[in-house]
DNA sequence: GTCTATAACATGATAGAC
DNA sequence: GTCTATCATGTTATAGAC
């Protein structure tokens, strides 16, 4: 693997572009026709790279959860050592809002349209899904041990909402940054809004 | 208008199954047939009721948020006097889920669809969404008038993303009831998890 | 208010030349 | 690896009978 020199191939181009789409359009707002202007071919020749729209789906899919794993590793490596509950939670979601939003256009396809896929489409990508939410509710048993864990799932379920949603409402253009984003989700995580109150 | 008798016209039985549908599929996703056969009429009589597809699109839209709307002002009736600000928020949280979950496919339609809607179609329901939005911000400036304007409009976005995104994995007919969902959805947002840490 | 029939067009996918 | 057809099908929308 590391031997080998990585080639810029068409697939790629077809794969970036079809990511793009599919967060603007979702899956089925999104044709071949599209993707294929936009990656600078015909439509035709993308079933030389996939052998249909819905694998092409799958494998963009695939690619944002595998954005959102290796920026997980890169905040536990980052974390090493660290003994800060409220660091560990930061930085961790950071780093998947940083996936959504700095990462290209992978992970937020995933997040925007994961559940309006269709069902086989979801069975593909559900095994590296689960293995990404497993992290996450490791990490919380981790974090919080003295809380009960299907309570903790739930936390965690409440708290991808709500990271994920700023997929669709949130402009890392405008005048607040992602950490500072990150930084108000994951004090509103930790604290709640009722330090605000008095 | 209360002195008129409402006829149940074949117009709402094409809103109810164009709902349903909305909801499963997506608005691309759901075919004027599909509408129809579940409505049990053909495809062109629709064009009786409504002008295009996009217009019954956003009459479905719209009847979604008439329910939240309804539901936070119940809530407001139901919180007369009350002094408690976490029974206020407790008792809005859960009446904007139970509109989700209980009051027909409308409001599930509106928070699961209407980022991936058509411009025209986001901007024709924008006004009302607007101003059930604002229902919601200053509620939240007369609970706690001591925090930041903006800083309380971001935590109302948070909040948002956390019940919509219910929409896609909570199952009301699971053994967590959504009156449960919605206490822990409020005890998140009030306080945070912290509390479960030593 | 609903039907049938059809227009006008877009879609995913395939075959074969280059 | 990309092209130019082209197929089979599905789509919204319209027209006119009942």
């Amino acid at each position: 693997m590391a031997l080998q020199t990585e080639e810029i191939t068409g697939r790629a181009r077809v794969l970036d572009a079809a990511a793009e789409l599919f967060v603007r359009q979702g899956y089925v707002g999104t044709t071949l026709r599209q993707i294929a202007a936009a990656a600078g071919i015909k439509a035709g020749s993308i079933y030389h790279h996939f052998e249909s729209k819905e694998s092409l789906f799958v494998a963009v899919l695939n690619d944002g959860i595998v954005v959102m794993i290796d920026a997980f590793g890169e905040a536990q490596a980052m974390l090493a050592g660290v003994d800060d509950v409220a660091a560990h939670v930061r930085e961790h979601v950071r780093s998947h809002l940083s996936a959504i939003f700095e990462n290209g256009p992978y992970t937020t396809a995933h997040v925007t349209s994961f559940f309006s896929a269709p069902a086989e489409v979801r069975a593909a990508v559900v095994p590296k899904r689960d293995s990404y939410e497993q992290k996450w509710n490791r990490l919380f048993e981790e974090l919080f041990p003295a809380a009960d864990t299907k309570e903790l799932r739930l936390r965690r379920l409440i708290l991808f909402g709500a990271m994920n949603a700023t997929a669709e409402w949130f402009d890392p253009a405008g005048s607040l940054s992602v950490d500072q984003l990150a930084a108000t989700i994951s004090d509103q995580f930790l604290h709640g809004v009722t330090q605000h109150e008095s």
